[in-house]
DNA sequence: TAGGCCATCTGGTCCT
DNA sequence: AGGACCAGATGGCCTA
């Protein structure tokens, strides 16, 4: 499937159809901890084998001497990145001949975490060796000789920041790996790359923020409907931090809201945060949307907080009703328009009682939903996403 | 062969 | 002071 194909996919919003592609590359990709870089995951897929070669560790080729008193030549033998790798297939730094291998760091481990074996691994670090050696000179580095003694040292140096940056890197990689694995997207000759993953999981975020305000306005819809009561839902626990949400970036006009809800896919309980649009027509229908199980979670649980109490909290507001509005639905039909309130927090530590209220809703104007300032006024790559893929 | 993507090295800067 | 972070440079691998 190539881009233009991903760009209708996306276009269509057809979510269950991506959750099933999600499951389908799920067992595609390789998901052992090795970043999918395993020649196991490259079957039809190209970058997995060839970053299975990067995987290696370079240390493990790389002949430094350390007895050299010039820091800078020896750059000129080890720079050149993947070049200097061992060429070989292997995610298990086979390049080495003792078999020593820099993998296998856990991407939570941060900084020098990795414990080599200088004994056995002569040509590779041993992270903690410098600050042994810093130790057995009581750690009176002033003292140190200058000269040759410096010069090795700072190699030394160089080669545990070249490791930390590469365990660095490496972590990166596993965390752009754990993306892709949680967000839904078609399957692929290849992986997806970097930048495809960080904008797919972008867009899928804004659709599925999409999605629950969809979902939002037809519940508040059917509750006017059925006790004539105000639409909309309480805002509670909304983060008050000053960098939150609400506080940055959103003019006290402003037509945006903000939505935070568990994040029930991936974080385990971590509050996620966005912001969204007041409707200029682009909100999604949810009738057209499929969405995944954890998708759907979510969308219960915005109905769940949708209760008879926060409607009159709301109300309690003293806000005109029009006034309240953040918004209109497109595909609500006008006598829902006026009545949304696209703000949902499903949980939270702080509240701020009326949050949207003040900082969003007073000054919408009446009426004027599709018309009001939209995300967009705040960012301009609000839509953009929803007209293309990437 | 050009371009895209990537891993790694490297030196500078920021932060604790 | 040392580690994290960042961006530039370099070169390998792959595809069109």
């Amino acid at each position: 499937m190539d881009a233009t194909q991903l760009t209708e996919l996306m276009g269509s919003h057809d979510f269950m159809q991506l959750q099933h592609q999600l499951h389908h590359n799920n067992n595609n990709y390789n998901t052992d901890g090795h970043n999918g870089l395993s020649s196991e995951s490259a079957e039809g897929s190209s970058r997995p084998v060839r970053r299975a070669t990067r995987r290696t560790s370079q240390l493990s080729n790389n002949t430094y001497d350390l007895e050299m008193t010039d820091s800078s030549s020896q750059s000129d033998d080890t720079s050149g990145g993947g070049g200097s790798s061992n060429g070989g297939g292997s995610t298990t730094n086979t390049g080495h001949p003792s078999g020593c291998s820099l993998g296998g760091q856990g991407p939570s481990g941060r900084g020098r975490v990795q414990q080599a074996s200088s004994g056995a691994c002569p040509s590779t670090i041993a992270p903690n060796s410098t600050s042994s050696n810093s130790s057995n000179a009581n750690g009176n580095a002033s003292r140190r000789r200058k000269g040759a003694l410096n010069a090795k040292e700072r190699n030394m140096r160089r080669l545990e920041s070249n490791e930390r940056e590469r365990m660095r890197m490496h972590s990166l990689n596993d965390a752009f790996q754990s993306l892709r694995e949680v967000i839904p997207h078609v399957e692929m000759e290849r992986r997806l790359s970097k930048i495809e993953t960080l904008t797919l999981a972008k867009n899928y975020i804004i659709n599925l923020t999409h999605i629950i305000l969809s979902k939002r306005n037809e519940e508040a819809a059917a509750l006017e409907l059925n006790s004539g009561a105000v639409g909309g839902v309480l805002l509670s626990n909304l983060s008050s931090e000053s960098g939150g949400p609400v506080a940055s970036g959103i003019p006290a006009n402003s037509n945006a809201a903000t939505i935070c809800f568990e994040d029930t896919l991936a974080s385990g309980g971590a509050f996620d945060c966005a912001i969204l649009a007041a409707t200029d027509g682009s909100l999604l229908n949810a009738a057209t949307v499929t969405t995944s199980p954890a998708m759907q979670s979510i969308q219960s649980q915005a109905i769940h907080l949708q209760t008879p109490m926060e409607q009159q909290q709301q109300q309690a507001s003293h806000l005109p009703h029009h006034q309240q509005a953040m918004h209109g639905h497109g595909h609500l039909g006008a006598s829902i328009q006026s009545q949304q309130q696209p703000s949902l927090v499903l949980n939270g530590t702080t509240s701020v009682g009326l949050g949207i209220g003040i900082g969003v809703g007073v000054g919408v104007g009446v009426g004027v939903c599709n018309n009001a300032p939209s995300f967009a006024d705040i960012n301009d790559n609000f839509d953009e996403p929803f007209r293309e893929f990437l």
